[in-house]
RNA sequence: GGACGGGUGGCGAAAUUGGCAGACGCGCCAGACUUAGGAUCUGGUUCCGCAAGGAUUAGGGGUUCGAGUCCCCUCCCGUCCA
């Protein structure tokens, strides 16, 4: 029978809540170790919590009161990234202020929350879209303004007339496909300089322990590539292009430009402008994704132009084509076919001259070779390998005044500004005279005008553009009428700082009060998921160097030690297809979208019970109809799906604990990992056990078997087993093992006459950073007073741990042939004396001639014989 | 195409350094208790074989007394980049 799980958690709940049990002191003293653990803070939709979050809070739970117990000072927050798209929707078509819906999201959010009995400090709580939150995210912008940091430049969106709305890059497609136009449209826009910090980003990756994995996304994201500018002269003019591999400037037969460059009108010949005009036209037409995404047929044009290769003063053409973007580098590249593979490409496809300068290691074919080697067909350099030739050539580059070593990174400037009324306003007046000036900090927040429209204009203005009065702002410079800015910033902004502010949540003087931000910072543990590897991280890095720089942090990084927490799926969903007559269809022969691979016909898919299926090689079949394969696996949560799993109703049915244990017992946080209400029903078992070591479930009074004495040797062995391996296990974060640890506990415990009291208490401390509520519970009946959460954390004794004799296995060549048993102390010599004495290993060694013989200490003995 | 991560029973998984593969949980099988069991408890459960024994960590090769773990090749899956 399962335990009262409903009252217990409500119980403590409320004892935690009246007790402020999780505050963490506002008062700092320094002699006492800080540990910060902090969760990515969710966006609060309407669709409430989703088991996935609770997935990383749990992780970070364990680990907060795990350091409680060790004696640290514990800094565990939690917060709301509160500005967000779809309360602006849903604004906009109620008339209502997106204030309103966001803050009863918060309170379902808020309500789950404290129903998993996370032991956040709640007096800490944060929301991004609180005005004095606000306040300090636009004072953090001024700081970058003020640093020259903060730009406006025309740039452009994708503006859709018809939905009055302007989408990001990946909405575009949605939209087209549900037959809405898109264009391209420049608009003023604010932009961040983080191209500024891009080494540094870079740099200060190495000191970090992060999953190799995320550095090297934002590693590749900033994308730092070494190499040259070079000069090429055509007429009066030179055509600058970036490249990575000076070396093979030999080998470059032809240019290409950017549709976008300046120069294309410029240089195109009357006979080739017409199918040139054509062609920027059509490029300009598509999207950056659309003109390097996968791209496998290159088009291009020639514009009847020529440039001089300033090695060897040959004459090459210049092409126009969309594979070079005006985004990067400088909008130009010098084409080396022979080694480079898109450049390969289009000279194969435009027929264009292709020259070998790198000679690739023997046996290997050098079209296309694209690695280091030796150059060859590059003169004077010839014979010597690339590094060298790169060093050489940019050398003479920078003598002859036609060239220079240059880094370039891919990093783009971050662009800042949203044409939304949900989000921060920019605390920036445009004055006639004065220009931008900025609103004076004291002025802070500038707050969101009261509105019922929340559209853009229809020309495309911001929704702020509509309230007229708060528009009208006086000049702090010269007094003079000012319009307030009217875009606001994208919701990166309040995420990219809030672990600052949790640490002095209720300062009105400063961001953070230095002596704090001293102590707690860095963040000790991040716990989210990999989603945000690259942009939140990215971004919040960036801004938490600017602020080292303005002396705000000290610092250089925000984020000590990540984890991402892998995806939950919904349950494992076996399934067969069946056509038109009903008759099954074999799954190999079926898409994602449950059409024929070949035919197009559609099928009906079915789930087929388990009972029904059989394994056979790498998949399943049908019981009764072998040649139908069945599909197994587990796919995303989603609504349409109607695989999503609710918090709520685990809670109500099995409890918070069950929840919690559970989802760290499904396997590695890491690692991706279906859902199974059966395993929910495991782990609340589990528990169920835990508590009837303690209570008699009939009677509700203390169990029988309770008692007063002192432990046996054998019940002090398998609790310290259990300290030593959970203990270590947390510090890991390997978790499921941790949990499998105390189970192996539960039930050798299960079997013992007589429980000492004192030895299941122990128990219950190590439990109770992973099913809070039932080891407080537990405790107490236990007969200790109040919470258990600065209990010390129980530390193992080995001397309890130690056997006096152990078993040892013997192989004989490498194959486990019988077992000895041995004193744990005997040495090499009795130990292969006893081995050698085994009789069940004996047939396999007697009479031949014993090679070798290994013995591991307290692990096996092997005898290497002959034949 | 590239980079990174991964592939172990029917399923989720475990195996700190190269040392008893499959801990723990689910499922399944059997038994006990029971008016009843979707409760609880006990035992069994990688595969083949009556057994002795053999095979087995995606597949193939290598190093080693010994490989899930190290090295090489191939295949498959996931994520990111192109």
């Amino acid at each position: 029978m399962a335990y009262p799980h409903t009252d217990i958690e409500k119980k403590w709940q409320k004892y935690w809540e009246e007790n402020k049990t999780f505050r963490t002191p506002d008062a700092i003293d320094p002699a006492q170790p800080k540990f910060y653990v902090l969760d990515m803070f969710p966006y609060p939709s309407g669709a409430g919590l989703h088991v996935g979050h609770p997935e990383g809070y749990t992780a970070t739970d364990i680990q907060a009161r795990y350091k409680r117990m060790k004696g640290f000072n514990v800094l565990h927050p939690m917060g709301y990234d509160s500005f967000g798209l779809p309360a602006e929707q849903y604004a906009i078509k109620t008339g209502e202020h997106p204030r309103k819906i966001t803050y009863e999201n918060i309170a379902t959010f808020r309500r789950q929350l404290k129903m998993l009995g996370f032991s956040y400090d709640w007096d800490r709580e944060i929301a991004t879209t609180d005005e004095e939150y606000v306040r300090w995210t636009q004072w953090i912008f001024l700081q970058i303004f003020k640093r020259g940091l903060a730009y406006e430049s025309e740039l452009p969106v994708n503006w859709s007339p018809d939905l009055c709305a302007v989408l990001a890059n990946e909405e575009v497609e949605e939209w087209r496909a549900k037959g809405f136009s898109v264009e391209r449209r420049s608009m003023r826009q604010w932009v961040l300089k983080i191209t500024e910090y891009a080494e540094r980003l870079l740099a200060d990756l190495d000191g970090l322990d992060w999953p190799e994995s995320i550095k090297e996304m934002q590693r590749n994201w900033i994308g730092k590539s070494e190499g040259a500018e070079v000069d090429f002269a055509i007429g009066g003019e030179t055509i600058r292009v970036f490249t990575t591999r000076p070396d093979t400037l030999f080998g470059a037969t032809y240019m290409v430009l950017a549709p976008e460059h300046p120069l294309v009108a410029q240089i195109a010949t009357p006979e080739q402008a017409e199918a040139v005009a054509a062609y920027r036209a059509a490029a300009a037409g598509k999207s950056d994704l659309e003109r390097t995404e996968l791209a496998k047929e290159k088009t291009g044009v020639f514009t009847g132009a020529y440039a001089t290769n300033p090695v060897n003063g040959q004459q090459i053409p210049i092409w126009v084509a969309d594979y070079v973007l005006w985004g990067y580098g400088t909008g130009a590249i010098m084409a080396v076919p022979a080694h480079d593979t898109r450049d390969f490409e289009f000279a194969t496809k435009f027929d264009l001259p292709i020259i070998q300068v790198v000679q690739p290691p023997e046996g290997v074919d050098w079209h296309g070779f694209i690695d280091d080697g030796v150059a060859v067909n590059s003169g004077e350099y010839d014979g010597l390998p690339t590094a060298e030739v790169k060093k050489r050539i940019t050398a003479w580059l920078e003598k002859t005044g036609q060239g220079a070593g240059k880094t370039n990174y891919k990093l783009r400037d971050w662009l800042f500004s949203r044409q939304r009324f949900w989000g921060e306003p920019f605390p920036l007046l445009h004055c006639e005279k004065c220009g931008v000036v900025p609103v004076p900090e004291k002025d802070l927040p500038v707050r969101l005008p009261e509105m019922k429209d929340y559209r853009p204009t229809a020309d495309g203005q911001p929704p702020l553009a509509r309230a007229t009065d708060w528009l009208q702002a006086t000049c702090p410079v010269c007094g003079g009428p000012a319009r307030r800015e009217t875009n606001t910033m994208p919701q990166w902004a309040g995420s990219c700082w809030y672990y600052l502010r949790y640490i002095d949540p209720k300062n009105d003087a400063a961001l953070v009060a230095p002596a704090k931000e001293k102590y707690w910072m860095p963040v000790n543990l991040y716990v989210g998921g990999a989603e945000h590897a690259v942009l939140h991280l990215l971004y919040a890095r960036f801004w938490h160097k600017v602020l080292f720089d303005c002396g705000v942090v000290s610092t250089k990084e925000p984020f000590q030690k990540l984890v991402n927490q892998g995806m939950i799926l919904g349950e494992m969903e076996y399934l067969a297809y069946r056509d038109a007559a009903g008759a099954w269809v074999s799954a190999e022969r079926v898409d994602e979208n449950g059409c024929d691979l070949r035919t197009g016909e559609k099928y009906v898919p079915a789930h087929v019970p388990e009972a029904d299926l059989q394994k056979q090689g790498d998949g399943f079949v049908l019981k009764n109809q072998p040649d139908v394969r069945v599909s197994a696996r587990a796919f995303k949560m989603s609504k349409s799906r109607g695989n999503v799993i609710n918090p709520d109703d685990i809670v109500k049915e099995y409890g918070a604990d069950s929840l919690r244990l559970y989802e760290m017992f499904m396997g590695p946080l890491t690692q991706v990992k279906p859902w199974s209400m059966k395993g929910v029903e495991g782990v609340s078992r589990f528990l169920s056990r835990v508590y009837r070591l303690a209570v008699d479930d009939e009677t509700g009074q203390p169990s029988p078997k309770l008692a007063d004495g002192e432990p046996t040797k054998d019940q002090l062995r398998a609790l310290h087993a259990a300290i030593k391996k959970v203990t270590g296990d947390i510090e890991r974060m390997d978790y499921n093992v941790a949990i499998s640890a105390m189970m192996i506990f539960v039930n050798e415990a299960q079997a013992w006459e007589q429980l000492p009291r004192s030895l299941l208490s122990t128990f219950v401390l190590i439990l109770s950073p992973f099913a809070p509520h039932l080891a407080e519970e537990l405790w107490n009946r236990l007969g200790h007073d109040g919470s258990l959460v600065r209990e010390p954390w129980p530390a193992w004794n080995e001397a309890y741990l130690k056997e006096d004799e152990i078993e040892i296995p013997v192989q004989v060549n490498g194959k486990v042939r019988g077992r000895i048993r041995v004193a744990a102390e005997a040495g090499q010599d009795t130990v292969i004396a006893a081995a050698l004495a085994c009789a069940e290993a004996a047939p396999f060694f007697a009479g031949k001639e014993i090679k070798k013989q290994i013995y591991v200490p307290k692990r096996m003995v092997n005898l290497v014989v002959a034949g």
